[in-house]
DNA sequence: GTTTATCCTATTAAATCTATGGGATAATTA
DNA sequence: TAATTATCCCATAGATTTAATAGGATAAAC
């Protein structure tokens, strides 16, 4: 399943991915507009901005903007922000590997096999989607 | 994240699938054999034996088997069995859909469009793979 | 009738996710 | 400078899900 962190994140980078102009947007425009918890969007919000996705501005006309381009943003880069690790289970992570310590073998293993599979038919599809596809 | 269950389910439905003659197996030797708690174990060959996957046995040299042939059990059925919906939000669910409460057009969100890709990305993958192949 | 192994339900323990609260910080406006 | 606005940040509560355990019932074999 999806985390609703996730969801809101995605819906919020669509909505400002949507403006004409790339102005700040506040919070609680955003989480009016998509239906989303605003405190509970603040702390995502605050999170996309760390990882360099957001700029932010405080005060009266402040808010959050894109930093850039919706085409420049893969969906491998926001899914592993919002969702983390794309595979279903780290011993086929890319970029979160760990070993099971139940498994004696990887490759002889059922759900290794599976699962290395689902992982590359998901990066296929985070790869070539961007921001900028799901706002069309 | 792939559950427990549905790791220590596949891993159960491998070990029958490499059997040579198609006989009863103990709950105890796969636990033994996979490093799966026997008790946890119990409850998942149980629901895969009243999801038609496997038959029964009880008293001595009971145990459970295969059914069908392995090259007749696609992952499709196997993981809506053990894991639930393959898509990743009941609102592009095939066989458990659910529209989004919050979401006013499903047409319009972006997370439906890209839940949609990832949904059939990971279709093709277990439509197109059977228990068969990952004994190999 | 004793042993063996599955069947079944209930419950607990742990982990994770979702949401909220309250105040600190910084920018704007007057 | 003071008031207002909006992000920043930490802490925590509540809800849900997952993982595992317990204990006895049932049925088959010998």
């Amino acid at each position: 399943m999806l985390s609703k962190k996730t969801k809101y994140g995605l819906k919020a980078l669509s909505y400002l991915a949507s403006q004409e102009k790339n102005q700040p947007i506040q919070i609680a425009e955003i989480s009016r507009h998509e239906n989303i918890s605003q405190k509970f969007l603040e702390s995502i919000l605050l999170s996309l901005r760390k990882t360099g996705f957001l700029g932010s501005k405080k005060g009266k006309g402040g808010g959050y903007y894109l930093i850039k381009e919706p085409s420049e943003i893969p969906m491998t880069a926001v899914m592993r922000v919002l969702e983390g690790p794309i595979a279903m289970v780290p011993c086929v992570s890319l970029n979160f590997y760990e070993k099971c310590d139940d498994c004696p073998d990887e490759a002889s293993c059922a759900v290794h096999k599976l699962m290395i599979q689902v992982r590359d038919s998901a990066l296929d599809v985070y790869r070539n989607t961007t921001l900028a596809d799901l706002v069309l």
